[in-house]
Order: structure tokens, then C-alpha cells, then sequence
DNA sequence: AGAAATACCCGTACGC
DNA sequence: TGCGTACGGGTATTTC
């Protein structure tokens, strides 16, 4: 599932393959994966031109073009393929670029939730994003102040991409279980301490998915580990690692939550 | 305005 | 066995 670690991963294995390479042509497979332009200027603009860089911005995968942007979430089922030697299309691909001396970026989605765009300014782009959580100026008092500016349910707040960009419900999950606060809490009664337990909680959980190359959930399996580790999430019924006690799945926001409830209560 | 609900997708896992 | 249905992921859009 396309959270941050994953995304981390791609884009950093992705680099050093396509870096310098050409684009020799562009195939749109599923229309709807497109989100900007039509598949004519599509390919048009994208013909010719070389990749620069890949990098990534919260959960989207930047490739950086000579002069445009190409920018792609994988959303839960997409991911990125780079093959040297031919390639020859398959059931679920959305979007083919031949590059040059024999490479093909491949996008492929079973799902067909995944989304490319191209855009002129990236900058722009991503302008409604959040901090990055593992950046050096998301703080504790960063977190613990704009905790303070909501009174949303915690678990849906780090889910909002506007409010920290990165996070998925894995991950929220996860977290949340680290720093022993409850997902239905509303954002502005946690304390100091307990916004710099969060801030921790969410920056190790990363950190750690993306030492394990991401998780999987699913039958979608991209190589990461991450899966074998998680602490509650999907783990209904099992005991938390810390104390034991069953873990529950409760809805919040609409969608599924992974709690110790003696670990996690919710108080006040 | 901010927050919550809904729409978008389809492979899988269930119940009957 | 086959059929119908619920589920889950993230975000843009719609509704409250």
C-alpha cells in the first residue's frame, strides 16, 4: 500500500535507473489514470524530453522532466516498474514510457485508484501539502501546536494530507498505538507531552517502514517487510505486543482503526 | 469555514 | 459450485 516508506523507496531506487534517460514515447493505457491533460498533449509534452531526477513530495513520486514535471500516486494497488530488454504490456498497466537504450517505466494499477499528472510548476502542485514529518522543521511544538489549532478526532487529523503529508492509515494506526493515544481524541485536549509522544511515534514509525521498504497488505506485495512487524494494525483479536490485551478494531472517520484499548484508552 | 460524508475502483474473502 | 456482497486503500469532490 502506497503510504510514504513505500514511496520513499521507490523513488530512491528509481533514480539512478532513469536518471539521463530519453522519452521515446508515452502510452496511456486506462485514460482516468491521467488527471490533467488529454493523452495527446500528454504525450506530446513528454516526447523528447529528459528525465532530470525522481524524487519524492508526501506520498507522490516527482519525476522531474527537462521541462515539465511528471508526477504519479500509486494510491493502495499502483506500482512503478522500471525493466531493461523490452517489454511487452500486461493486464493492469495504465501508463508506458519508453525511455531510452532499451528501459520502460511502466505504471501499472490493478485497481485503477492511481493518478499521474503533468505539471508545469510542482511547487504549485503541492502547495496544500502538510509538513513532512521527518523534516527538520516538523518539531514536537510544531505538532503540538497545530494540534492545538483543531478539534478534529485525532486518526482523521494525521490522516489529512493538509495537516501532515505522508501518513496512512497503516501507519496512523501504528503510531497511535506508539504514543498510547486513543484515534477518537480530540486533537486539541492532548497535552505537550503527549503531542511530543505523537510527534516521535509517527517519525519512528516511518522511519522503521521505510528500513523494512514499505508494507503490504492485500495480495499486493512489492518486496517490503513492513507487514511482518505491525504492532495492531490488521491484528484484531491478537494480543498488543506490550500488554497482552486483544486488540480491537473500532471505525473512526470511516475507516478502520487498530487499538490496544488498555493501552490506548480514551479519557476525559 | 471547517469538518464530515461520498465517489471513485476491483481483487479478494466471505455467506448463503 | 456459483452467485452476491462487503471490504479496503487515499484523495477530490460534495454535502453538511
Amino acid at each position: 500500500m502506497p503510504e510514504l516508506p513505500e514511496v520513499e523507496t521507490i523513488a530512491r531506487n528509481l533514480h539512478p535507473a532513469l536518471a539521463g534517460r530519453t522519452v521515446r514515447d508515452a502510452r496511456l493505457l486506462w485514460r482516468n489514470t491521467l488527471a490533467a491533460p488529454s493523452p495527446a498533449i500528454f504525450k506530446r509534452q513528454v516526447m523528447g524530453q529528459e528525465i532530470r531526477g525522481v524524487e519524492r513530495r508526501a506520498k507522490f513520486i516527482h519525476i522531474r522532466l527537462s521541462s515539465t514535471n511528471l508526477i504519479i500516486h500509486l494510491r493502495m494497488s499502483g506500482d512503478l516498474l522500471a525493466v531493461i530488454g523490452g517489454y511487452e504490456p500486461a493486464r493492469h498497466d495504465r501508463l508506458i514510457l519508453d525511455l531510452s537504450d532499451d528501459m520502460t517505466l511502466v505504471f501499472t494499477d490493478p485497481r485503477k485508484f492511481g493518478r499521474a499528472w503533468l505539471v508545469d510548476d510542482p511547487q504549485t502542485f503541492f502547495t496544500r501539502l502538510g509538513p513532512e514529518p521527518l523534516s527538520d522543521d516538523f518539531t514536537p511544538s510544531v505538532l503540538f501546536t497545530a494540534l492545538q489549532e483543531h478539534k478534529r478526532a485525532l486518526k482523521p487529523l494525521l490522516l489529512d494530507q493538509a495537516f501532515l503529508a505522508g501518513v496512512g492509515n497503516i501507519y496512523a494506526d501504528e503510531a497511535l498505538h506508539l504514543a498510547q493515544l486513543h484515534p477518537r481524541m480530540p486533537s486539541n485536549q492532548v497535552s505537550e507531552s503527549q503531542a511530543a509522544a505523537l510527534w516521535q511515534a509517527v517519525r519512528e514509525t516511518l522511519a522503521e517502514g521505510i528500513r523494512r521498504n514499505g508494507a503490504s497488505i492485500d495480495w499486493v506485495y512489492r518486496g517490503g517487510q513492513y507487514q511482518d512487524h505491525f504492532r495492531v494494525y490488521q491484528r484484531t483479536g491478537q494480543p498488543c505486543p506490550v500488554c497482552g490485551t486483544p486488540i480491537q478494531r473500532l471505525t473512526v472517520g470511516q475507516r478502520g482503526a487498530h487499538i490496544c484499548p488498555a493501552c490506548q484508552p480514551l479519557t476525559g
